[in-house]
DNA sequence: AAGTCACCCAACCGCGTCTCT
DNA sequence: TAGAGACGCGGTTGGGTGACT
């Protein structure tokens, strides 16, 4: 794999820490990873700054436990964000604002970071663009007038095209060429009354923990892989998702 | 074809919290 | 109980890439 996943040349630079030690920056080569992960399948994680050194890494431990729960651990799930995914930030982050992990706690194989980059990317963009703080009420309330209904409006296509064309996922998983390292990717929730359980719950107050989060499994695929390498791969056009009538009536909220 | 710009995302940094001694 | 080290989180940065001029 590589480091970057572009296949960008990696350009990783070395420092000395106050022992004198080499301690390398920079994005992580194959070897690094590879050193990275047989030292954590052999001896496990934890203790981060040893594991470093008996792995034989110049890195630092917190570069070590970074590279691995954002990109190495076998359950990442990579590509776009579904629009089920996308829904979910979106309701979460309303309800919790920048509490990046425990929104990452509720969909599976995606990272704080990963959600913290689409955030600042794509929302906050989309705040710019219609002149409101991504934080304000206004904002808040748009996205649930307008965007969550496209959302779902989405995902309800998506589950009436693939119940009439559904994709052996069994056979795509066959067909795709080896990984050196196995990533699974959970299953798309896929049927009319999946998302008609995902709106419900999320229109509804009492379905939540005040500090736990849902009380039932929203993402409604919890144990459920399927290896597809990105069930939603259409983006989403973020940028056309409020035409300028919807604009308009936003700004009269300030 | 070359230059510029915006976007994306991996990686780093600082700081607060936790755990161990 | 205090101090040190490890860990985890959120904010920020920097470089690659593709679109646009």
């Amino acid at each position: 794999m590589m480091s970057g996943s572009k296949g960008k040349i990696p350009k990783s630079c070395s420092k000395l820490d106050e022992d004198g030690n080499e301690v390398r920056r920079g994005p992580w080569t194959l070897e690094e990873d590879n050193l990275l992960i047989q030292h954590i399948t052999s001896h496990g994680k934890g203790q981060w700054n040893s594991l470093s050194k008996s792995a034989g890494l110049k890195r630092t431990g917190k570069s070590c436990r970074l590279r691995w729960l954002n990109y190495l651990k076998p359950d990442i799930k990579r590509g776009n964000l579904s629009p089920h995914e996308q829904l979910l930030i979106l309701e979460l982050h309303s309800r919790w604002g920048n509490r990046w992990s425990k929104i990452a706690q509720h969909l599976p194989g995606r990272t704080d970071n990963e959600i913290k980059n689409y955030w600042r990317t794509r929302v906050q963009k989309q705040a710019r663009q219609l002149k409101i703080d991504s934080n304000s009420n206004n904002f808040l309330e748009a996205v649930r007038l307008y965007w969550m209904p496209r959302l779902l409006e989405k995902m309800e296509q998506n589950a009436k095209s693939s119940s009439s064309e559904t994709p052996n996922l069994a056979i795509s998983a066959a067909a795709a060429p080896p990984s050196p390292i196995q990533i699974s990717h959970p299953a798309p929730p896929n049927s009319e009354m999946e998302i008609e359980e995902i709106s419900r719950v999320l229109s509804s107050p009492e379905s939540f923990d005040e500090d736990c989060g849902y009380r039932e499994d929203i993402t409604g695929y919890g144990e459920c892989h399927a290896a597809v390498a990105d069930w939603f791969g259409e983006e989403i056009g973020m940028s056309s998702f409020w035409n300028s009538d919807e604009l308009w009536q936003f700004r009269r909220f300030d």
